[in-house]
DNA sequence: CAATTTTACACAATCGATTGTGATAGTTTA
DNA sequence: TAAACTATCACAATCGATTGTGTAAAATTG
């Protein structure tokens, strides 16, 4: 036998108050037309046969669907994974629903993503760019029909639309003024494709910090990659190798930093007397590497809910056209694997 | 100027070819009663139009969302954003969307979610419960409705549903076994709150495997707590403080067994001679702290996977009434924490 | 008490796509 | 050539909730 029951409709609490739809319909919604004891019939009965309000009519008929789309490089992932759990926590005080897909950092599939979004007509989508995304067209229907878009920490500056960012180049900057207070000298850097912002960006605080104090730009020690741990392994014995090796690395995330701290260690160098790292996002392993990592902090949770609020932000304010960019601080933790000693101010002011 | 234009229908199609709705519909759908050449001429002409299906209006008629709902206790959390990621990946390949809503461990808001995810008629609903859940009537519906609903992880096996989980108990017998070939005789144990079977089983393969070895089941060595890194921390504060203090823990969690071995490290203690430790789950701070810690290896992203299957499954095969029980395989990850220097054989055989 | 408001509710259209049932023309078969 | 199909497409109902408009009864006002 089937346990499967006709889903309850208005129409069926209707037909046993001897009312109208209409009538059902504004009694759950407490419209101010309808008697108050028949709206409390409504409810007691609603309730009593187990109604609940089909969303998918509704929104067919509001044109407006209480949801908010999501598509980010890869939901695991720590900063990615906060960023969502912020916009999910936003999303949900405000009465929407959080529909998430991965691009997996392909542009194909962020294509597909936003478009099958903008099918399900979200009322508003939260990006962060694919690796490989450098044409946005698939995001034109949303603002053409002004749904609300919204980047988040990987963006698009050719595009009007909100971004939420941390400011990756002071923070790299500061990484890197770090580092040369501490003493180094010759400052490697993991780097990651240049054609995405936050990469590009943590590059450029890099060689300007190292500008500043007349140090030189070379590019023997500006290693390119996806900046996994392999690669901060892999880029690691490369620098070592030189002949004339490198004192410091900053790293453009944790991983590649972590792997280097380990790569190094293994070598038989002491962090940070012979290495000094800095590492960048504040992970888990960050604190836990030995010796801890220093690295920039970003406010990932906070970005998630920032995001949220410039969707709905829109949404309640038809009026806002103009689109933001909001720009969040960042924080430089200083720990161990950067700490050395050395008289910071001497070594500094010596470098003017 | 509003840039805002009218959203292109089926109509403004079949207006424009002067065919019926239904000849576009059908056209765009590749149904067979369609003439070839017409069905070509509405594609092109709504590709021109940049006609988007209206997703909305298709499951409020097919009664179909093409949509998985997920709640699950919170999405940062690197088990369970591994675990959203598998479920993504598996419903996009079969075109479903997947909502993700986190119960925070509360009750009251999974029950929320749960009646909001009804609403917004799911297609299947997949959950890991949250801390404190011990009644399961907001899943009722759901059940009622023949919507599949697949448990993960934090499952119950006190409601008809499918379960994806591991063996908790084989898992945490093998772990503390492996504990007890290394040499300890006083075996610590991390253990969370044990309504919720994941800890529950966990507890009884640690006691079992005592057991099975003549050791005692000191209960003054079961620490409960939340197995938050600060608990872990306290947790081995106090059994450090002991008259006769453990030589090792298995800890139900990888950030409390973290704790320990930063916090006897800190002690003064040697790990793993002084005080082995393992851990669960293999999260990535396991492969980082020194020493590396051994570990119980979760397949994450694959229960996400199964977990979504069951559901496509139930889906497709409206037959299969049957709920079933998956019980993934577990692996002990050995790494530096429990590798005490100690003849193995001898030293198990003369327990028995 | 007649005129005017207010209160409380019903009608019917609507959102956009889907689908069972027909209907018309063109093709094939006997 | 008549009968029997086939291939194509249109009609109209439908999914469930929402909403502008209309209306009768009750309440208020002068």
């Amino acid at each position: 036998m089937k346990k499967s029951k006709k889903e309850v409709t208005i129409y069926d609490i209707a037909e046993q108050l001897n009312v109208s739809a209409t009538t059902v319909s504004r009694a759950l919604n407490d419209h101010f037309s309808i008697g108050k004891e028949t709206t409390l019939a409504v409810k007691k009965l609603a309730k009593k046969m187990g109604y609940r309000p089909n969303t998918i009519a509704s929104s067919l008929r509001k044109n407006k669907t209480n949801t908010i789309g999501v598509i980010v490089p890869w939901i695991h992932r720590p900063f990615i994974s906060s960023l969502i759990s912020g916009i999910e926590e936003v999303a949900d005080k405000a009465g929407y629903n959080v529909i998430i897909s991965q691009s997996c950092d392909s542009f194909e599939k962020e294509v597909t993503k936003a478009q099958t979004l903008y099918s399900n007509r979200v009322d508003g989508l939260i990006v962060s760019l694919a690796m490989e995304t450098k044409n946005y067209e698939h995001f034109y229907p949303f603002q053409q029909n002004d749904i609300p878009l919204v980047f988040v920490d990987r963006v698009s500056f050719e595009m009007e639309a909100d971004r939420v960012i941390i400011n990756n180049f002071d923070a790299a900057f500061n990484a890197t003024e770090h580092l040369i207070k501490m003493g180094c000298r010759r400052i490697a850097h993991f780097a990651g494709a240049q054609h995405r912002n936050v990469y590009r960006e943590r590059q450029e605080g890099y060689i300007n910090a190292l500008k500043k104090y007349n140090l030189p730009v070379d590019e023997t020690l500006i290693v390119y990659s996806n900046l996994s741990m392999e690669e901060g392994w892999k880029g690691t014995e490369y620098l070592l190798k030189l002949s004339d090796p490198p004192d410091a690395i900053f790293s453009a995330n944790d991983s590649a930093a972590v792997a280097a701290i380990q790569c190094a260690k293994e070598a038989g160098l002491k962090i940070p007397e012979d290495l000094a790292v800095v590492g960048f996002n504040n992970d888990r392993i960050s604190s836990i590497v030995e010796p801890p990592l220093t690295t920039i902090t970003h406010p990932a949770i906070d970005m998630g809910k920032i995001a949220t609020q410039q969707v709905l932000k829109h949404k309640e304010n038809k009026d806002v056209v103009q689109s933001e960019t909001i720009v969040l601080k960042t924080g430089l933790t200083i720990r161990t694997s950067s700490l050395r000693k050395v008289a910071i101010k001497n070594s500094v002011q010596g470098l003017r």
